[in-house]
DNA sequence: AGCGTCTAGTTGAAGAATCAACCACCCGCC
DNA sequence: GGCGGGTGGTTGATTCTTCAACTAGACGCT
């Protein structure tokens, strides 16, 4: 049972990163998935899946890693991999040497699909975020939001030096 | 048509603000959406809208009010008063100068709810969250937030001085 | 009073996310 | 060599979200 003593409500700078991190949490995305629906018919998570595979070495991930790329659940990433794949734009393979593996393939005509929705979505990235910020702002967002990451995910992919 | 010229693609600072962004924006409310499952069968979204209630003068507003100050659609809020509705929680009732507009009410029980989970749920934010930041930070993000939300939506509700 | 337009809200169907149950396979160990 | 636990992945049911269509009342204009 927790929560026997005074909890330490939060006070008004913390309510306020916290309010904003909200908002921006649920406009964000909100508007990213208009302007690529409107482009080409798929969700955020969609292009993020997309673009995770273009990305990749060969073009191809296995799934676990794929999901972890896109945090996403195994379950979520499985569902929307089928989409994808009635689409044209991804293949699922076995792995060679481990049998329980599927990889995620990116067929020529999703690699068509994102390299042609990728300038427009960076412009968009910039639209609504990032040309609101100086670059100290980007810095100390980057600075913060890692940290944030760390704790919520310690191995997540994004702090993995390379 | 967009994107004749070559587009501006992310520099690295502008990619690690960006990914770390849009982790925190799949981690931070699935964490906190468990946590409140496991607490009270409910979702992030669900106790926002309680929350936001519980804090309004005379505990209700307007469907519109309310759908603003949980940033959400006004169908999604519908849906959503519906079911909170069903479990006692929350009345509509018509306002009385204007047929037009339902007000949402919350009830004593639905009261009780939210202050049976607001000390857990704020205690979840520190833990997943505010614990993983410095003072200066918290100040960093409260204003690079509220930047973000300014651009995203010029009139929204948290912008608003009072 | 009657018309058009705008605002507030609801609804049902369609698409997306989550959850739990499940299968197949790998690996270590007896 | 086969048993047990852990890993990688899929599936179907349930729940949530979105979208488009719709009702109804307010407000302004003539």
């Amino acid at each position: 049972m927790k929560g026997m003593t005074e909890p330490r409500w939060l006070n008004a700078d913390e309510r306020r990163a916290w309010l904003a991190l909200v908002s921006i949490n649920t406009l964000l995305p909100a508007a990213l998935d208009t302007k690529l629906h409107a482009a080409g018919k798929l969700s955020l998570f969609d292009y993020t899946v997309l673009a995770m595979l273009s990305e990749a070495e060969g073009r191809f991930l296995p799934m676990s890693e794929l999901a972890a790329r896109s945090s996403a659940s195994l379950s979520r990433l499985s569902h929307v991999v089928t989409k994808l794949q009635k689409r044209g734009w991804v293949e699922r393979r076995p792995h060679p040497h481990d049998a329980r593996v599927t990889t995620a393939h990116l067929t020529d005509e999703g690699m068509e699909t994102i390299v042609g929705l990728a300038p427009g979505h960076v412009e968009d990235v910039r639209d609504l975020f990032l040309d609101a910020l100086t670059e100290q702002d980007v810095l100390d967002l980057a600075r913060i939001g890692e940290k944030v990451v760390g704790r919520l995910d310690t191995d997540h992919w994004i702090l993995r030096e390379g």
